[in-house]
DNA sequence: CGGTTTTGACCCGCGC
DNA sequence: GCGCGGGTCAAAACCG
């Protein structure tokens, strides 16, 4: 689970839409996402959090059997290691669109959608390039949302 | 021009 | 056997 308002969560590897359908338990579409790297065939789907529109619910089907193809050139030493974020937000029908069951919640911190696209892989080379890509880093640590 | 996204159609398994 | 839910594909559109 990863908390955010975009779909198009880099989680260092290219993904490719492949299909897109809405589910009962969920007021909003699920996505489902495809590594574009045909050495591996690993599957993701994305889907809101019924509760928390502004958090996705990331799952990964599959391990990658490839680097990622986005290596930040945190090996340089820079550190200033900048992932290519060349996403483009196309658009939101949530966000805006939500049912005012979730619109004025608990929590006034969703709808907003106003502060930037918080990434998680602030420190490249930590566990980019260490592993076979598992899904172990899906989840942060302290998921303390659960439905 | 290529890679990607989009959206509807199609297919499959399961329940009734 | 049919209907439904879920998942996948594919052709067209779009952006860089």
């Amino acid at each position: 689970m990863t908390k955010s308002e975009v779909d198009h969560l880099e989680d260092g590897y290219r993904w490719r839409k492949y299909g897109q359908k809405a589910v009962k338990n969920s007021s909003f579409p699920r996505s489902y996402y495809r590594c574009t790297t045909t050495s591996c065939n690993v599957k993701k789907r994305v889907e809101r959090s019924f509760t928390d529109p502004s958090m996705v619910i990331t799952t990964y089907e599959g391990q990658h059997t490839h680097p990622s193809p986005i290596v930040p050139r945190s090996s340089l030493g820079g550190g200033a290691g900048s992932a290519p974020y060349h996403y483009r937000q196309q658009r939101q029908p949530f966000v805006n669109t939500l049912p005012p069951l979730n619109f004025g919640h608990n929590n006034g911190s969703i709808n907003a959608g106003n502060f930037h696209h918080e990434r998680r892989f602030c420190n490249p080379g930590s566990s980019l390039l260490k592993d076979h890509g598992l899904l172990q880093d899906v989840i942060p640590s302290h998921m303390l949302k659960e439905e």
